[in-house]
DNA sequence: GAGCGCATCAACCGATCGGTGGATGTGCGG
DNA sequence: CCGCACATCCACCGATCGGTTGATGCGCTC
């Protein structure tokens, strides 16, 4: 008795992306790739329109990016499993990703075969984390972050442009003493001691990258 | 009267961009997928097996990465025209690539069509650049920035860690003025005030990467 | 109403930083 | 030899930072 094959959309805006993913899972048994996107918004019609087993989602694509798309998805009630599959690994890509509903999330270096056992576990529901992403995840559960208010972040992007915090509080018309206590919060939400840390911190975690 | 293909070497350490690009370039007419490698060092020594015309190379790789293949290609006197394809444009990665004599340097989200075009004019020995990594050379050679020296980098990192002058010197085994001179010569080449903003400019153009 | 998170503010003080204006020594290339 | 880059070092001093120990006000939720 055979089984359905696992329709499939595959989403990336790198088209060589898309090609090689395409050429894999044409070339492998039990899949049907049944669409193909290279943003978020498109990925969210295809989906309505295909209603797929499983959607292969890159996150950072121009226009609308993966987790908005997955956020979409999952408003929507689509029961298409989501596996995310991108370079980054940073906290600030990987829980927005779960947390919007991904079932899986995986790095572009998994092997073929690594990948076509990926989408057949999301297919059946199953979680499926890289390594180096559960280590991240489970490196938050035992210690999870407070996130940065919008403004300390406003602070810390001043800071880290080099403002004192004199003229960080000129610029954001308050009181040298109110920077000074939004530094303190932020080096004890980042776990460092000093604005250079934070600073550090703030990169790693991709804090930066959220503003505009 | 037919011209020979032009003989190409893929490396990529993402067996799926592999996949993607031998695909690409299999139904393209006029050219050779002669070989693959997942690292710089298995990249060499296919160059020096297969002669090929052009070696498409990614740059981050596991292993021997793409910089330190082009340099020893170069070294070896290979003919072969190197083209980087890859996902990053930082400063970190396009001056040393071009310097070590890559030919070109495009980036992963360009089309099918430019990349055979540009692989095409590679192979004549044209340059192609993308039009983000060519507005960055501009950018370069209009205000050559000074690359931090190893000392400065590890006095950075230091920093970047939270250390004061005092533990960074303890740690590095110097006194801490001599940890305040690296620093002022730090906030020099960098065109900052302050060791935040300089730790911001170093994660900007990637200099924590280059470590290890 | 109570409690919470967030934003705002103060004064004081020791610690640290950044700037200044020097200095010496080594290795390398012209 | 000279000049350069790099590494190392000094003392002094004003500016800034980080910590402390408070405080008020607002909006939101239970």
């Amino acid at each position: 008795m055979n089984e359905p094959p696992i329709r499939l959309i595959i989403v990336d805006d790198h088209p060589i992306v898309r090609d090689g993913l395409r050429g894999m899972f044409t070339g492998e048994p039990g899949f049907e790739v049944a669409g193909e996107a290279a943003d978020g918004a498109r990925a969210v019609s295809l989906a309505e329109e295909l209603r797929p087993d499983v959607i292969l989602m890159d996150l950072r694509m121009p226009g609308t990016d993966g987790v908005t798309a997955i956020r979409r998805l999952a408003e929507r009630g689509n029961p298409a499993r989501i596996l995310v599959l991108t370079t980054y690994d940073m906290d600030s890509d990987v829980l927005p990703a779960i947390e919007a509903g991904a079932t899986g999330y995986l790095l572009k270096d998994a092997l073929p075969e690594e990948l076509v056992r990926a989408v057949r576990a999301a297919a059946r529901g199953e979680a499926v984390l890289s390594p180096s992403v559960a280590t991240r995840l489970i490196g938050q559960v035992r210690a999870p972050s407070d996130p940065l208010s919008a403004r300390e972040l406003e602070v810390l992007a001043l800071i880290a442009r080099g403002s004192t915090n004199r003229e960080a509080a000129s610029r954001l018309f308050i009181s040298e003493a109110t920077v000074k206590t939004h530094l303190l919060h932020i080096y004890a939400k980042l776990g460092v001691n000093d604005r250079a840390a934070a600073v550090a911190v703030a990169f790693e975690r991709g804090l930066f990258n959220r503003s505009g």
